[in-house]
DNA sequence: TAGTGGTCTAGACCACGGT
DNA sequence: CCGTGGTCTAGACCACTAG
């Protein structure tokens, strides 16, 4: 049931409400989920705020609408080869790789939103004696949600084991735009490049189930990653 | 004004107007718009249909809006963003566009695995006397499944219609890898570009959902389309 | 035809920001 | 204080889908 009295707007309670059933599968995968009409009469609020939410859950990928027919569940509508963020160190640890870091810079940067501590790092592979590296990574986080960071030796520890650690913060969700680039110097240090081509960066943010900020990100992807897409159409 | 009478819904024509108003620079970056207030009675219309339009403006990032202070123009320059290849025509006339085609290129062609029919295609929106091309997309489309595709004028007609409604089959899965192109000279003249540009590929298979393949395809964006991507962890 | 989502109206009250 | 956007109500009519 929703709180009319509650500081949470009564779309957001139902959008988590909501979101509950489609990923506990209570509300089950291609299956429409009641019609607008019905959540107006079950939770007593009126089809406006209904659609606010189912809005925002469409936004997000969770859901899609069918004129005529329906709301339905849609799990699983992108997924992703390397751009996993339960993380690259993951990732490559499954497939039996030596994931290596190395910190190019990190210091405290004011953006006009607030502080953030940067973190540039190169990522790669130990290949025998040589180290591939696959990607630069740039990382903004927000210093008013993880004070201290700057504590931490990223070239060793997981940006996001430590937040889920040790702030208890758990990374959820990823708005990224994918553009190209020509190399810089320093990519094309990194990458051994031996002249300059064309790359791929992405960039963008990354947050939490409530929408909250946690990393301003962007992302130089080395030639060779594939950047593979999978998605679903209905 | 507005025309309460078009199909073209009311909040996708003021949606358009004020896209407008933002790229020819008549809103200016970082200033604000006419509040919500102002433009409910400007146009005619209810705060709910202003603030649909607004709400899709914010969407795409070309306004930001804050609570106490106004709806103001945000820096970046991104048109258009497209995260499948089902939405190109449905998204662009939601938006009140009119989506254009023009063949490039139509042949039959032998590729290792059978006979396939090569569909070259500009695609991109009627802007007043100008074409403004957003995409070129190559189609090979096998002709065992597609006998006699090539009657059709795929100027006119959308691929994916005449696969539904003519042969009944239903594109639903694709699987793509994004790569940086450098510009050629069919880009450069389509995308009016003044020099040699990195620009995103996109090029895979598409499917059905017995996972046959319906199409090979290649669509290399302009530098008009933001590639926007929102993963989810679970 | 009945049920669904898509659009739109005409209000209301609230929280926030700056004066 | 006033003007801004944020939320919400209670309707209405329409277009699409399927039986």
């Amino acid at each position: 049931m929703l709180n009319k009295h509650d500081v949470v707007p009564l779309y957001a309670q139902l959008e988590r409400i909501l979101r509950e059933k489609i990923l506990t599968g209570e509300f089950k995968d291609g299956e429409p989920i009641p019609s607008e009409a019905e959540l107006t009469k079950t939770y007593n609020i009126t089809r406006t705020t209904v659609r606010k939410a189912i809005g925002n859950l469409v936004q997000e990928g969770l859901l899609y609408q069918a004129h005529g027919k329906g709301t339905f569940v849609r799990l699983q509508e992108i997924k992703y080869s390397i751009w996993n963020f339960e993380g690259f160190t993951d990732y490559l640890r499954k497939k039996g790789e030596h994931p290596v870091s190395r910190v190019l810079e990190q210091k405290g940067v004011r953006l006009d939103s607030g502080d953030y501590w940067k973190l540039k790092r190169a990522r790669g592979v130990q290949k025998n004696e040589k180290v591939l590296f696959l990607t630069i990574d740039t990382s903004y986080i927000p210093l008013r949600k993880f004070a201290g960071i700057d504590r931490y030796d990223f070239s060793r520890e997981s940006l996001y084991d430590v937040m889920r650690k040790e702030y208890h913060v758990y990374p959820r969700n990823s708005e990224v735009v994918i553009q190209p680039v020509t190399s810089d110097d320093t990519m094309k240090e990194i990458f051994d490049l031996d002249n300059v081509r064309s790359l791929l960066k992405a960039k963008g943010i990354v947050t939490d189930e409530r929408g909250d900020e946690l990393e301003k990100v962007e992302i130089v992807y080395g030639p060779n990653i594939e950047f593979k897409l999978m998605t679903k159409m209905r």
